[in-house]
DNA sequence: GTCTATAATGGGATAGAC
DNA sequence: GTCTATCCCATTATAGAC
């Protein structure tokens, strides 16, 4: 194996980490398992990373730190603010499909970081942008589609990150997809209820009721 | 330690082991962890089971096999089916928050399960218990209620089922109990929405079809 | 049947050559 | 810096006394 740059090393283990922790499970993501993935040695491994714990650390933030695989579509002109949820979580439902061993290996990332109060916080963290990351698109939704929503949209954003959980541990257990579109299409039509006409021909463009202030009707996540 | 038959033996066993996978999860809940839980030597722990994997297999059966915790209630004269959705998510919620650990380790187990083709029936079959119990709820309680669904009662039951995962995950990330009720409130009233008012007007009193056959119209799904 | 003591395994970490 | 070979330890599993 040429000389990598010890950064190099990390991400490239890491990677592959990934991988075996997708194909095995985090139990059996043993550092052999690991470095034969990756292709190198045991003792580089070391050289990498002080133990396996710190790359399991940064295999949790890599993972649970990359940029949220935004669930909602940003604009659908037109659209109901029910399809887009529908059609976002649809999309969701399709990544899933496509690589089930991925999202089994967020869990198990997740649930372990659970067990430690320090990697505890890396999660909450997760969260909270899944979260906001609901939120704007759910506004931009509305926006587009001249609606208002009719209860928090922080709630509704909850919800759906909610879901979305649901859903892959539901469907993860039953692989049963004709079930979980029906729970997402149920979904979407329940919450486009809870959209009402945006009466006021649009005075202020970005009203909404919410908690915090909106400053522009523009579409999705800014951050 | 008095003597036990091997049947004793393997029960206490099994519940020592689901306090231990609770407390440290089951990665750290070593033979050892659980032989001193349950205060026993190593040596009758492998007389009542020949490997640590088998216990693992018993105490997946145990618990996801244990009869669900009944998440909806039986009867509430007089309420809205929301109502009916909303109380039983609450006490759900007041279940997980009473121990957190616990149903962490159902996770975990249920997640440890779906590794292996042979356990993911086990699995499978719990969530196929878990619907039957959700649809058979909503069934009752909309009997009850004097309405009908008008969506299909199995949808319904399957976005419960998976709304129940999802806040579970998100509680016990976020540990954030206002924003537990608050999503189980919307889900609550907009399920409340996919109910009508039953026209004819109860030609049987005595009706609760706690299972399977609903005397009442029409329900919904078919299959 | 139940224990103590011990073997066997596997995996994390390191020494030291190159 | 990277490797091979090795150490060390935790854990599972078993032997054998009682």
């Amino acid at each position: 194996m040429p000389r990598m740059s010890a950064a190099d090393r990390r991400e490239a283990l890491v990677r592959a980490a990934l991988r075996v922790v997708a194909r095995r499970g985090l139990a059996r993501a043993t550092t052999r398992a690991i470095v034969a993935e990756a292709g190198m040695s045991l003792a580089s491994f070391h050289y990498a990373f002080a133990s396996r714990d710190e790359l399991v650390d940064a295999l949790v933030e890599h993972v649970v730190g990359a940029e949220g695989t935004a669930v909602l579509v940003d604009e659908l002109p037109g659209a109901d603010v029910g399809d887009v949820v529908r059609l976002g979580l649809r999309r969701y439902l399709e990544h899933l499909r496509g690589d089930p061993d991925a999202e089994q290996a967020m869990l198990e990332l997740t649930q372990h970081a659970l067990r430690d109060p320090e990697r505890h916080d890396v999660a909450r963290r997760q969260y909270e942008r899944y979260h906001e990351l609901a939120e704007a698109s759910l506004t931009a939704a509305a926006a587009s589609a001249g609606v208002r929503w009719t209860r928090p949209v922080r709630d509704i954003a909850r919800l759906l990150v909610a879901m979305t959980d649901g859903i892959t541990m539901t469907w993860l257990v039953t692989r049963d997809d004709e079930a979980a579109e029906a729970a997402i299409d149920l979904l979407a039509d329940t919450i486009g209820r809870a959209a009402a006409p945006d009466d006021p021909p649009a005075p202020e463009p970005g009203d909404r009721p919410t908690t915090a202030p909106a400053p522009a009707p523009e579409t999705g996540a800014t951050e």
